[in-house]
DNA sequence: ATCACCCCTATTATTGACAATAACCATGGC
DNA sequence: GCCATGGTTATTGTCAATAATAGGGGTGAT
């Protein structure tokens, strides 16, 4: 007889799951804005924060630099990165193109499962947004926009969709946590379903470009403050 | 008196070249084929085959994973990854539409810096078509369509490109050594840059979108062949 | 006083040994 | 004869010790 495999499922952590929970507490102090652009994120400092093995840190590091919001620097460190209100522009460009494109390209009108799974993500969302649970509400929330832009077809631009929605998670994060923002996405969902239960693309494409120009704005001049006092 | 540096320049691999080298060296080995798709990618028979360390190895598997051309199984190992005709059609319709955007955002007439860069890049893509340097031909390829869509201003739409560049590689590596797509290839090219210096924008987006059809219909035909005589 | 240089420390990069895992094969029970 | 079961091997995943590197502070020369 062997050391028994611990009984799997009871409560092992299962290091795949441990490399993920690393990386999603990671990437949440920087977007929850509890590491702030510019620190320096020491790979030991990180190993006893989040009780990881360097392995584990060193990965996280990739791969968020790999979304764009750790900026690494050879045998110097990782480091917050910042974006400048030029590149949030430029950004936020892109991210509108692929946007408008991936909405133009959903049937209309939707069918019914299409509007009953939208349904059960926006309830999910309600109730996340209710508890002021940030997580959940970011989680949710890109949940509900992954399922929406999904029936384009297309899993590529799918793909890259999320991708700028990775990339510009520290500029939406304030706005999770933003009563006024909350209330005003959480409408928008709610006529984007109705949208799509007509006809009319381009009114559509409109108001999933509008959606994101709230915490675009908001972070422009969140950034502009930030420079001016100092 | 320490060890002596080993003299930096002379003939030092410098670690991090290394690493690019090995990267380098097997994306060539699939793209030009010599490596068939749904073949596995063993650690350690790569270790061996371009003497470098598995830690090596790992990154550059990682690394291609990321870029679309290597599957990995966790626990299984890695193999060359194959795409389906559908899945091609998704990957050049975003890639098209891409590039149809940053076609569009290049000011015209184009300034005489980037005609002359064109012209000069163009002129070694020529070089190496004429010399049959396979790899060479692909680099300063890519290296001339980046300049020119780099031209669109802005940064991040040219990184996506990029990135939809890469994933394309293993279907216009063949074309790379086909004299007829070559020949083609350099006509399509020298017509961007006479179109450059006009104001025409559609239709330079139009031709750059024609470019990639070539490829892309050859490699579906190239696949539906492989498929039938199964 | 200033500049250049060197050592020292903080940090990341690399490596090879080792652990975990999954596929494979053979063997025995039914 | 066939399925289940256990062992074996091939392969990837993890780790912790070691090497390399860059930056900072102090020391000495000019």
């Amino acid at each position: 007889m062997k050391a028994e495999p611990t009984l799997p499922e009871l409560q092992a952590p299962s290091r795949e799951e441990e490399q993920a929970e690393v990386i999603r507490r990671l990437e949440e102090d920087i977007i929850f804005g509890r590491l702030a652009p510019g620190l320096r994120l020491v790979e030991d400092t990180l190993m006893q924060r989040y009780g990881a093995s360097r392995h584990f840190v060193r990965q996280a590091l990739f791969q968020l630099e790999r979304q764009g919001i750790v900026l690494r620097e050879k045998n110097v460190g990782a480091t917050v990165r910042f974006y400048s209100a030029e590149e949030v522009r430029q950004i936020y460009e892109v991210r509108e193109m692929l946007t408008r494109q991936a909405a133009l390209m959903i049937a209309l009108p939707a069918p019914d499962s299409l509007i009953d799974e939208l349904n059960e993500l926006q309830r999910h969302y309600c109730i996340k947004a209710d508890a002021q649970d940030m997580r959940g509400i970011h989680e949710t929330n890109d949940a509900f926009h992954l399922a929406l832009f999904s029936a384009c077809g297309n899993p590529y631009l799918v793909r890259s969709l999320q991708d700028y929605m990775n990339l510009t998670l520290p500029m939406r994060a304030k706005n999770l946590a933003d009563s006024e923002g909350l209330a005003l996405s959480r409408r928008q969902h709610e006529l984007m379903i109705e949208l799509l239960k007509g006809r009319d693309s381009w009114a559509l494409a409109q108001l999933c470009v509008d959606h994101m120009q709230y915490s675009k704005a908001d972070y422009l001049v969140r950034i502009s403050n930030d420079k001016k006092p100092q």
